[in-house]
RNA sequence: UGGGGGAUAGUUCAACGGCAGAACGACGGGUUCUGGCCCCGUUAAUCUUGGUUCGAAUCCAGGUCCCCCAGCCA
């Protein structure tokens, strides 16, 4: 394995190569690199990595991560790669690896024929561990793990040299080689680095590099049985493609000391690691630990429950990848750690649908409504606009006749102060339709409300009166014998309370909201959403942003609720009790 | 009690010695054939104590609080 060849001449032929800050927002990143091109360090370029594990599925915070790595290299006309940091067999799969490879693409980046893995390295990794003996600067330790910790002091008080710390360069060549032979069980010994063992960093008390492994790797099979450390492996990995700037999260700041003492030791290329604050999202966990178990726990249906907040999840959902940048753009990049708010995502979520979502009526909860003046056979087509943000998206015809489904929230028989919908004796618009007048009420048996009668004004079909008097609502309707049946799912917070994680006295499984999803199998469509594809995404007027769902049938749609829209009316009943 | 980081409206992020600003949220209003979108307004912050300076969120000193580190995980 040799090291890769990279390109140190500026960019010259890139829009933003004269060290030119960009029209993004500053951040503290942006600064360091506007300070190296300025200086020069790396000749102005920026090549950035995005560097997964593939032990588990991709979530909003790696999006943020994401959007960062890719982001920079875009905006200052540079390089990102895809690299996984596939250095334990023992946690890592090849399900994994397509998933990730999906979810990035998917968030719209492209690595181009950057596609790297830290197995890719493991030749070269071990040439320079080999170095690093024969410089004396490395040792093979027989201390057992237990040991090893004991040896490693605590944090207030130093570490001990291990006994075998002093062993020649010949022992420790002839020993690793075996290691890497396949002569020793796991964890009979292992390789570490030479620094000091009482240094006030931990991470520098002479750090293990290699371990052995007799597993499996999904790339590499069966041919080492020796893997390195992430600490061995990443910034070697850095070094080899040319990274300029190698952003990771906060809790490695301790490590950079050891990063950079490899890096100098081994007398390579040197990249620049800068730390940032993972994200935080309020009602939701993002600890890869605690995403397992709700998946392996059964408390949601998979990795792409639409509930989850992996990547695979909120596609299911119908979030999309304008939505989620926009998200990431909005919250910033910063040192402090920090949680933000679920209402800013579902925002910027609501914000690219508006402009792009094609709009459709749709009612969740039936409620019959006979128009008693209206002919019996007659069945009209009305036009209504897809989009009323985009002028392109021209319009549809939607059929109206005699008997509609409007929705049960939308009638209210003894009206609540500020409601405006339906009521007895109240006149509402029927969108794109005509006005109609509640004159019935009948119920069951029981005083359950099964049906309305009301009466239209034919005069106001187009949804204006011609003697000028105006109504207090539009609601959404279907024609009963139009309209297909469908299934909705509704989704509120997997949690209900913000931080599920701040009470350490309990598991966070104990915050779970058992209302979070909501499944409505009665929901009646505009004829027009017959043949939508999953994935699809749609306003369903007036209720909120909705995806067609992998489980759909050719007969029966499924639908997911992305997101609700603002609510007015839904705030004024919270405030009334 | 070792080392490494951090602290600005309710939340997230700007301001880099010179008028503390934005977005979200909340509240109020306008507009409207979606109680949506859009528009306008209100609310609301420099952790603390000193110091330097004509002037400090920013520089200096002390303090407080929060986060991370004792894997053969990443």
């Amino acid at each position: 394995m040799t090291s890769k060849e990279y390109d140190t001449t500026p960019r010259a032929d890139t829009p933003e190569s004269n060290g030119g800050e960009s029209a993004a927002r500053s951040n503290f990143i942006r600064e360091i690199i506007d300070e190296h091109n300025r200086s020069g360090r790396f000749g102005g370029r920026v090549h950035t990595r995005f560097p997964p594990e593939p032990n588990g599925y991709l979530h909003i915070g790696h999006a943020k991560s994401i959007c960062l790595n890719f982001g920079l290299a875009q905006d200052y006309g540079g390089k990102c790669n895809l690299r996984f940091d596939d250095t334990n067999p023992i946690k890592e799969e090849q399900e994994y690896i397509d998933s990730i490879i999906t979810d990035v693409r998917w968030l719209g980046f492209d690595w181009q024929e950057r596609l790297f893995y830290a197995s890719d390295y493991f030749g070269q990794l071990y040439e320079w561990a080999v170095k690093l003996v024969k410089d004396g600067k490395a040792y093979v330790d027989h201390l057992s793990a237990d040991e090893i910790r004991e040896y490693r002091g605590t944090l207030t008080q130093p570490g001990k040299e291990s006994p075998y710390r002093n062993r020649s360069v010949e022992e420790n060549l002839d020993l690793f080689e075996r290691m890497k032979n396949g002569e020793f069980p796991d964890g009979t010994c292992v390789l570490r680095a030479k620094i000091d063992m009482a240094s006030p960093n931990l991470n520098m008390r002479d750090p293990v590099l290699y371990r052995i492994l007799h597993a499996e790797h999904p790339r590499t099979g069966n041919a080492w049985c020796i893997y390195p450390m992430y600490d061995w492996a990443h910034g070697q990995s850095d070094s080899i493609e040319g990274i300029t700037h190698s952003i990771c999260t906060l809790e490695f700041e301790d490590h950079r000391p050891l990063y950079e003492w490899f890096i100098q030791n081994l007398g390579i290329y040197a990249p620049q690691q800068i730390e940032f604050a993972r994200l935080n999202l309020t009602y939701t966990v993002l600890s890869k630990r605690k995403l397992i178990q709700l998946v392996r726990e059964g408390y949601v249906r998979g990795w792409d429950d639409p509930r989850m907040p992996t990547i695979s999840g909120i596609r299911r959902r119908g979030y999309t990848p304008e939505g989620i940048r926009l998200f990431a753009d909005t919250i910033g990049v910063a040192k402090a750690n920090s949680t933000v708010d679920l209402a800013l995502l579902e925002y910027c979520i609501r914000q690219d649908l508006n402009k792009r979502a094609p709009r459709k009526m749709a009612v969740l909860r039936p409620l019959k409504v006979v128009l008693t003046n209206y002919p019996e056979d007659q069945v009209e087509e009305l036009e209504a606009v897809n989009n009323p943000e985009d002028s392109d998206a021209g319009t549809r015809k939607v059929p109206f006749s005699r008997v509609l489904y409007i929705e049960r929230d939308d009638f209210m028989e003894n009206p609540a102060p500020k409601y405006y919908r339906l009521a007895p004796g109240r006149e509402v618009r029927l969108r794109y339709g005509y006005f109609i007048k509640c004159v019935d009420v009948i119920k069951d048996g029981q005083g359950q409300i099964i049906e309305l009668h009301c009466t239209y004004d034919p005069e106001t079909r187009g949804g204006t009166a011609p003697d000028g008097r105006k109504v207090k609502a539009t609601i959404h309707w279907v024609s009963a014998a139009h309209a297909q049946e469908a299934e909705v799912r509704l989704y509120d917070n997997l949690f209900t309370v913000p931080d599920p994680g701040a009470d350490e006295t309990r598991p966070f499984t104990d915050f779970i909201n058992p209302n979070s999803l909501e499944v409505l199998t009665t929901c009646r469509i505009e004829p027009s959403l017959a043949g939508a594809k999953p994935g699809e995404r749609f306003q369903f007027e007036r209720l909120g942003y909705f995806a067609a769902d992998p489980d759909s049938t050719e007969s029966r749609l499924v639908f997911n609720r992305t997101v609700t829209l603002k609510d007015e009316w839904a705030k004024i009943q919270k405030q009334q009790g």
